[in-house]
DNA sequence: ATCTGTGTTGAC
DNA sequence: TCAACACAGATG
């Protein structure tokens, strides 16, 4: 008698049914035909939760792709840029999240859910006159630049556009340093928690904004050069005090820009016009359905 | 009974 | 770092 170990079927195709690997980044196969995703990270495996669609998987892996390894990660689909407006927020979101958190969204896929959420908080806290409604400690992105040739080369400035210096980096008169060329010094913290001190003033021979003093070095060190985005930020904490950033990205030779001049990218906001065409408010975005959901966000970082 | 996610290993 | 493979636990 045959104790079942043959259960009907030969096993040599039943006992090694060879699961199809994936062909995207961080994808792994499952015995019942679903997806599994995840990250390594200090030698060690994150899970990131399974999931019935390949891509779905995929795209798990690469959001956590880029809050683990920030922008220049490896990720299956294009990645998030700060020119696209509805990037943009997402990469607040992301920013404005700890690892665990995110990682635990995706488990639970709620992901989106949150991202939502998040979205319409943002364009709530707009409407009260640039006061915040709630506690939420977030990064606002202000505005960004292309940088030119002169940004990056020999004259050691960083020329602000006037309408986004105007509105976010106000000097009082006296600071404009019409006579001694003062200007007053402003703090940046970058990316990696790196804090950078400029000099900003205003040139009356150009009429212009600059950031002076300083500026040489970041662009040294940043490895900045003509067509590389600077993007600058807001950032409140719990109390009242506000937080000035910097980041920058390295845009790649064949790389081009998403939302630059061309495209249709609309905002019936109102004011708020740009020679580019362009002003990308990360916390501008469309509307949406907006569910409510339950969270705690608890820790960070 | 199924499915998720970990233990583990070896290739890169 | 990464995925293949096996399977211990978790889940329902």
């Amino acid at each position: 008698m045959d104790l079942g170990s043959s259960s009907g079927s030969n096993p040599t195709e039943e006992i090694s049914p060879k699961l199809p690997s994936s062909s995207y980044k961080g994808v792994v196969p499952q015995h019942n035909g679903r997806w599994g995703a995840q990250i390594y990270e200090h030698h060690r495996r994150i899970w990131l939760g399974t999931f019935a669609d390949e891509a779905e998987a995929a795209r798990a892996y690469d959001i956590a792709a880029q809050r683990f390894r920030g922008r220049d990660a490896a990720t299956n689909f294009p990645p998030l840029t700060e020119t696209d407006p509805e990037n943009a927020s997402e990469l607040t979101f992301l920013s404005a999240h700890s690892k665990v958190e995110i990682v635990d969204m995706l488990r639970k896929h709620t992901y989106h859910e949150e991202l939502r959420h998040s979205r319409r908080n943002q364009q709530l806290g707009r409407n009260v006159g640039g006061r915040r409604t709630g506690t939420w400690s977030e990064r606002e992105l202000l505005f960004y630049k292309v940088v030119t040739p002169s940004d990056v080369g020999k004259l050691n400035r960083l020329v602000i556009p006037k309408q986004h210096a105007e509105k976010h980096f106000p000097l009082r008169e006296g600071d404009k340093g019409e006579e001694g060329n003062k200007g007053v010094l402003l703090n940046f913290e970058d990316a990696q928690g790196k804090v950078w001190r400029f000099r900003y003033s205003y040139w009356n021979s150009s009429q212009s904004y600059v950031l002076t003093k300083g500026w040489s070095r970041f662009v040294k060190e940043k490895g900045l050069n003509p067509g590389d985005v600077v993007s600058f930020w807001r950032y409140f904490d719990g109390s009242d005090m506000m937080q000035l950033l910097i980041d920058c990205k390295n845009v790649q030779p064949g790389e081009e820009f998403a939302a630059s001049s061309s495209s249709d990218v609309q905002m019936n906001e109102s004011e708020e016009n740009d020679d580019q065409g362009v002003r990308l408010f990360g916390v501008n975005i469309a509307s949406s359905p907006g569910g409510s959901s339950s969270r705690g966000n608890t820790e960070n970082r």
